[in-house]
DNA sequence: TATTGTTATACTCTATAACTATA
DNA sequence: TATAGTTATAGAGTATAACAATA
């Protein structure tokens, strides 16, 4: 038997760790797409929401800042948002140039939903594992997370990517 | 201190699996895409090299139900590859319509160098983990890929996507 | 008539730049 | 002149439908 070409986990074939984030993490992307149909939302929109859920009364500018997008991308999902009753934005008086984003009740409600689809995405996924082993997945999970250096909650979709890739 | 509001590992806050590993996922695919520039390939181009290399001489019909998707998507990506001299594809003179399709020498140079892309990314993504670590978070991830029902090596980006989602 | 690969077309998503209104 | 938010525009990526060649 020959050597094999790289250093891999199961010293054998099989694709990467590496690997196979990226591929649970897109299916995972996927299936959470289907589950928050359920409240008549897409990712980038239950992204938002918990976005002005942890600190609410920010502008978009600074909500932009917090999960990496240009903030010309954040107007039509928070019109979106505004138009559909989940949040609300009033102008600050002292600088009428600001926007200051809110929850609104509806908006909460939705929010606590959300918080119930991301333990059915939990089970939907984790199927294969025992609690035991799901303990120790989060463990490992969240620090490789950590160390990479991720925004906890926020999803990389929102980052600008680099200059564009060659044709 | 209240009671939360669904199950979770950590049995307090903190994100789910399933988000940490749809986070984790996204950013192992734009560290993947930085990486295979150095063989100036982007991902769709590298898969597909891979999905050429593990049944050569298949046609691009075969080729896309393997990868799951429509197979217009591969006339671009074939026609590059193929320009590029990392693939080549020969008329099959039984039958005139198909392309069978072969990894030439460059591109079979290229797939290893691909393969060690692969543990650099591995050990770049996974710096926070020791080795057995590491072996247990490969040992967990391919169980659940495994029940999740996703083909191995082939990334569900290609994946057709249901219908368009809601404006 | 059915199938392989191709081309044409449309649509989604997102980034950049130009604009407005306030300051 | 600078900043918050908006609008306009352009580009990448991908899906669907129509097409040509071959069977």
């Amino acid at each position: 038997m020959p050597p094999t070409e790289r250093g891999h986990p199961s010293s054998g074939r099989g694709p990467t760790s590496a690997f196979l984030l990226a591929q649970l993490g897109a299916h995972a992307a996927q299936v959470f797409g289907r589950l928050v149909t359920e409240v008549d939302l897409n990712p980038p929109q239950a992204g938002l929401l918990r976005a002005v859920a942890t600190g609410p009364g920010r502008s978009q500018q600074e909500i932009a800042k917090q999960l990496g997008t240009p903030p010309t991308r954040l107007v039509a999902l928070v019109e979106d948002l505004d138009q559909r009753g989940l949040i609300e934005r009033t102008r600050n008086p002292a600088d009428r140039r600001l926007y200051a984003l809110y929850l609104t009740d509806v908006g909460q409600k939705v929010l606590t939903t959300l918080g119930r689809i991301a333990g059915q995405h939990d089970d939907l996924l984790l199927a294969a594992l025992d609690p035991t082993e799901r303990e120790q997945l989060h463990t490992l999970l969240s620090r490789v997370a950590a160390q990479q250096g991720l925004t906890p909650g926020v999803h990389p979709g929102y980052r600008t990517l680099g200059p564009p890739r060659k044709k």
